[in-house]
DNA sequence: AGCACGCCGACT
DNA sequence: GTCGGCGTGCTC
């Protein structure tokens, strides 16, 4: 009988991209099993790399099975399968959505510490001439490839290697340890033990209360190190004698590294819902039961209790014995809503976000597999949390941009949500207070069953008033000012008061740059077509997309004028005319550079919750979920920035962030305002989101989408191509073009191929084409047929990339 | 990705 | 004559 398995190796290319057949030696036989981890020879130099097993089988004749000679598994990383069969499907359907290879998607579901890591060595294996064991090796048997390319003497190596005197050794390191402690076994019985006693010398006090500890053990009972010094007084080194005499094994126990564990949780009671919540709870709970997939979409609006209903719907998975997945992007997975989730379901509950270590994340994700979690909260790649027995997945804040990954594979985890429901016959439960319009309209045509809040759960609390000011009148009534005046008004009113205020400027689309005001020179980065960005934190010019930094100059590098200044409407800028504006006033900016630091942005929003500061100035991060009930007035200092953006969605965009940031207003008895200012006061996103009429703002989206050919009327893929030469990219788009032309119905609509936004970032030129269409039956064969044929172009430096339901076209 | 093989220019 | 450039094929 021979065993045989198929693996997807960690070699990222088209022509790799299928299962290898390797066999299953004697004595891994039976250990082996799909969706375990293995390392495996690989390709001429038969280097040893990280392989994913898909199925095993045994076979009598592996000559029959497969025309190559078959090499063996070298070893297993797992004790047991990290990839169960639905992951392992997930996969593929992953690889056939979004186009990517198959070892990406595997890769993509596990915690990112499970991607091994490779080592070359150069080992010595015969006499080697004097100066080389000396001066390379260092009289050492082996060194790393790193430490020999240093050398600069690789021919030399390379020579002696085919001569057989040096090998390469390649070596897979595995980087997923559990934290572990130390833990102690008794191996004697009681009557061992007493003898034992009986030959201890006087005064040996220490091994007489091992002797005892040992002695009130049960048989597999562990007790660790600490538990031993503590308890029974006995130190580390007589455990180590203890080991030594025979008496006793130590042993490592795997233990949490829970990120939370220093906070205690109060247990906090489900609330009682009003009758529009318990319309939705009953719902969702009916469809649980059903074990119908049915998708939900939960429009609410800000305050309207989603997360009750969430809470109470996941209780109600718990109490059925299954098991829960809730996605929120990763901005609000601030501390309050963790706290929320630990304090209603405690040690039930899995955190999965970037602010974990990567440690802590494998040991969340641990606690996850071993079924000591049955609810998982977390940001996109919580999809892949390996529960099973799902009884609900919830997608909070729905119409997220983070939700969609944007490099490969670049999976959308609402579809994989939709998928994983089906899988486990589960609802899916997609909540917003501003759906996305493909959402909204998959409800419309009863793809998706629509459930609606439209009254506060706090009914005390009233909706705020929210008030348009026209910049451009502002404008003609003096110089260019960040601040209307009844915004200025409003600001010192609530001072006086002693009520809090949150400013939002708006970023999208804007940077903070250094411009001359002589000549009008602005410092580029000189690997990408973009200027550079002021961060004043580390005083330097930052390129944002590709990292470039450099000093802050004083002098024009064109004209030598001194008036280079800093321009853009910053934060802090904002911040510095606040400062003149309101000398008393104690300001808070929350901004990429003063949350860059681990817990920075934790500390910020417990300083304002604490009523340290009288105003919040932030980014858009500030206009997520949360809740300060002093918090009078709101208001948005640029609200159309977003407006003047090339990309369909920008009106969407900017409703969503108003109605988001304007729900900060006024969530508890005081009565709560909004000033946005805006230069389009007119536009109707901005028109809605004054009205907050999420849907009379559907409608109209609805119809310029419509006018304009767009999602949800049409479906979108985004190809780009790029290269360090611009000729070659451009050609390459262009070619694309044609052979798209070629095989697609005339209702398809091609755009482009245009340069991207940025053309040039880290030196390489990116051009674009965006195909919009409503039914191709053969996209998926075509799309797949270009990628293929792209290989060749793929070796000289190109790259593709396909992106299925693009979120970003700039 | 990374290695071998194979075919061209410019060196001891 | 050979060393080494990188274009191409292949990896169970």
């Amino acid at each position: 009988m021979t065993y045989v398995a198929e693996v997807i190796v960690d070699v990222p290319t088209m022509q790799t991209d299928v299962p290898y057949t390797y066999l299953i030696p004697a004595e891994l036989g039976g250990q082996i099993r799909p969706g375990m981890r293995v390392e495996v020879p690989f390709g001429n130099g038969n280097r040893h790399i990280q392989g994913f097993v898909l199925k095993t089988y045994d076979h009598q004749n592996p000559a029959e099975l497969s025309e190559f000679a078959m090499k063996e598994i070298v070893s297993v990383l797992d004790l047991g399968p990290v990839l169960n069969q639905e992951m392992l499907e997930l996969a593929d359907e992953m690889k056939e959505t979004t186009f990517s290879f198959k070892i990406t998607c595997l890769q993509t579901m596990l915690p990112s510490v499970m991607r091994a890591t490779y080592q070359k060595w150069l080992v010595l294996i015969d006499e080697v001439p004097e100066d080389i064991l000396y001066e390379v090796f260092k009289g050492l048997d082996e060194i790393t490839w790193e430490e020999a390319l240093a050398s600069g003497r690789l021919s030399e190596l390379m020579k002696l290697r085919q001569n057989e005197q040096i090998d390469i050794r390649y070596e897979v390191k595995k980087r997923n340890r559990s934290k572990t402690i130390n833990g102690v076994k008794s191996s004697l019985s009681f009557e061992q033990i007493e003898e034992e006693r009986q030959g201890l010398r006087k005064g040996s006090t220490q091994k007489a209360s091992l002797l005892t500890m040992l002695q009130g053990m049960t048989e597999d009972q562990i007790m660790t190190v600490k538990e031993a010094n503590d308890r029974f007084g006995v130190k580390r080194g007589t455990l180590n004698a203890g080991q030594r005499s025979g008496w006793l094994e130590i042993v490592e126990i795997e233990v949490n590294r829970d990120p939370y564990g220093k906070h205690t949780f109060e247990k906090n009671v489900a609330m009682s819902l009003n009758d529009q919540q318990l319309a939705a709870y009953e719902a969702i709970v009916a469809s649980m039961k059903a074990q119908d997939n049915q998708t939900f979409l939960l429009e609410g609006i800000t305050g309207s209790g989603k997360t009750e209903v969430y809470l109470q719907t996941i209780a109600e998975a718990l109490d059925e014995g299954k098991t829960a997945i809730m996605l929120v992007p990763e901005i609000s997975l601030t501390p309050q809503t963790v706290h929320r989730f630990k304090s209603r379901f405690g040690d039930e509950v899995a955190v999965l976000h970037s602010g974990l270590s990567e440690g802590e994340k494998y040991d969340e994700w641990r606690k996850i597999e071993r079924k000591a979690a049955r609810v998982v909260v977390g940001a996109r790649s919580a999809i892949f949390a390996p529960l099973e027995n799902i009884g609900l997945i919830i997608i909070d804040e729905e119409h997220e941009g983070s939700y969609k990954q944007d490099d490969t594979p670049r999976y959308h985890a609402r579809d994989l949500a939709i998928w994983r429901s089906q899988y486990h016959h589960c609802p899916v439960v997609l909540g917003s207070a501003t759906p996305s319009l493909e959402s909204r309209a998959r409800a419309q045509k009863k793809v998706y069953q629509l459930l609606k809040l439209t009254k506060r759960a706090n009914e005390a609390a009233q909706l705020p008033m929210i008030d348009v000011i026209d910049m451009r009148r502002e404008m003609a009534k003096g110089r260019m000012q960040t601040f209307s005046t009844p915004l200025l008004e409003k600001i010192t009113d609530r001072l006086q008061k002693a009520e809090q205020v949150v400013l939002m400027l708006n970023r999208r689309g804007y940077s903070s740059f250094i411009m001359c005001r002589d000549c009008g020179y602005v410092l580029p980065c000189p690997n990408c077509d973009i200027s550079l960005t002021l961060h004043m934190d580390s005083k330097t010019m930052k390129c944002h997309y590709c990292g470039h930094e450099e000093g802050i100059p004083h002098t024009c590098p064109i004209c030598a004028s001194q008036k280079i200044r800093y321009y853009g409407t910053g934060t802090q800028k904002v911040e510095e005319e606040l400062r003149d504006l309101f000398p008393a006033a104690r300001i808070l900016r929350m901004d990429v550079d003063t949350t860059r630091r681990k817990g920075a942005h934790e500390k910020l929003l417990k300083t304002f919750g604490d009523r340290e500061a009288d105003i919040l100035l932030g980014t858009q991060m500030i206009a997520k979920g949360l809740d300060f009930p002093d918090v009078t007035l709101v208001g948005v200092l640029n609200a159309d920035t977003a407006l003047n953006l090339p990309d369909f969605r920008s009106a969407e965009k900017t409703f969503q962030l108003l109605t988001q940031v304007s729900g900060r207003a006024g969530r508890a008895e005081k009565a709560g305002e909004v000033v946005i200012q805006t230069f389009n006061p007119n536009h109707y996103s901005i028109q809605y989101a004054k009205e907050q009429d999420f849907e009379g703002f559907y409608q109209a989206e609805m119809q310029a989408r419509h006018q304009g050919n767009y999602p949800p009327f049409f479906y979108t893929v985004q190809i780009v191509a790029s290269h360090e030469d611009e000729n070659t990219a451009a050609k390459k788009m262009y070619e694309i073009v044609l052979q798209l032309k070629q095989v697609l119905s005339p209702n398809s609509i091609i755009l482009g191929p245009t340069p991207k936004a940025v053309m040039r970032v880290n030196n390489r030129y990116f051009y674009q084409l965006v195909l919009k269409y409503k039914k191709e039956a053969n996209l998926q064969v075509v799309l797949k047929q270009i990628l293929d044929e792209t290989q060749v172009d793929v070796r000289k430096g190109l790259k593709i990339s396909i992106d299925v339901e693009p979120l970003n076209f700039i």
